[in-house]
DNA sequence: GCAAAAGTGTTAGGAGTACACCCATGT
DNA sequence: ACATGGGTGTACTCCTAACACTTTTGC
């Protein structure tokens, strides 16, 4: 096993979406500084890996979530950001259904759990700059890529969608122009195949694009 | 004076503008590794500066270059791109007024020189990949923040703003549209002056608006 | 009067926004 | 039949893109 970078650090935002809430995926931590708080799972980055890598491995050893993709979103350098010693750190970012994934506490993380974004509390270090920024970050890539193929089922009605978009930019949309703005920008196609077993009127599939 | 954290560097990316031409602000290397070489102004943060205050120190030292805006564009943290340790460098850009400032090689600089962005040569380290990371965090960033202030006296003709828009864009922008654009969307604003001593026409001099 | 750069207007297509009602199903 | 969520169309505005000629000055 390689040594540690002390001074340098990744944390990582992941956000899952459960019950029409997007969540933010948080660790307790099991050492210090700050032990039995919550915060996101970070730690520091080791010698012999790329910076990606860090942020990958942290991420699995402390939640066991893995092969999910990570995006670098911005470096924390302010001098006191940590209490014991000077680390800066790298945010990387990611969004993941959430019930794919089976939630395993390790390294030095007691718990991890899902948050719901706006209950987060206050969080230790600058963590909680970190998550406006992500959500941020979140609110402008939503439209760009095709993202939230991460965070809904491979086929599924427009509404959700609707739904999930509306629940990360915080506002409400039109349903006709959203409708007709994915389809027409070609975020998603529609399937011959509806939704059953509902109570209502059955709906159409979609799936999402994987390039736009 | 400080200590460095010599796992962790900044770079930095000045863009200035001279005779059409967009240039780069390179310096020749006085030290190892790379000694002798051209490369991007950069070196390692010391414990007790933010990383923001680092990029600012080191290109000072550098170059002689201060109070400038710079702004963190990405993390380059490949295991390998410095070859005699472990560096993660932070990239910083900004754009300035080549002509305002008094080039001084200091430091670890034998020599601080522009060279156009069309014909910067093969650098040492993950240099060119962070200038071509620059350039498109440039083209972006151009048409949202006025950056391009920086770049222009403070009075000129909108051609003058048109060939800089071309310079950094690589292409060609029609002339009307432009004009429309830059003024209705309140990039700029007209002034009751014009150019004199031209061989032609005079032209009308317009001010970037600092908000937008 | 000529060379050189400044300046100007119209049209057509696409994207965004605002807005209100009927439809298909389960109970 | 009614409650529930699914689904649709139009009109207006604004931005973009394409395109060519006239104007003002210095020489």
């Amino acid at each position: 096993m390689s040594e540690k970078i002390i001074n340098l650090s990744v944390d990582c935002a992941i956000f899952g979406y459960e019950n029409g809430k997007l969540k933010s995926l948080l660790i307790k931590r099991d050492k210090e500084p700050c032990s039995n708080q919550w915060s996101l799972p970070g730690s520091y980055a080791y010698f012999d890996e790329t910076i990606d890598n860090a942020a990958r491995r942290v991420l699995f050893e402390l939640t066991g979530i893995e092969n999910i993709y990570l995006t670098q979103v911005k470096v924390f350098g302010e001098v006191n950001r940590y209490p014991s010693h000077r680390v800066v750190s790298i945010l990387y970012c990611a969004l993941i259904k959430s019930d794919l994934f089976e939630l395993i506490a390790g390294s030095h993380a007691k718990e991890v759990n899902w948050y719901d974004v706006n209950e987060v509390s206050e969080l230790p270090f600058d963590h909680n700059q970190m998550i406006n920024t992500a959500l941020q970050w979140l609110k402008e890539e939503i439209w760009r890529k095709p993202i939230s193929i991460n965070l809904l089922p491979d086929k599924f009605p427009l509404n959700q969608l609707q739904d999930l978009f509306e629940a990360i930019l915080q506002e409400e949309i039109d349903n006709r122009n959203f409708r007709k703005k994915v389809i027409n920008m070609g975020l998603v196609e529609k399937l011959n195949e509806k939704t059953k077993g509902g109570q209502q009127r059955p709906a159409f599939l979609y799936r999402l694009k994987k390039s736009i």
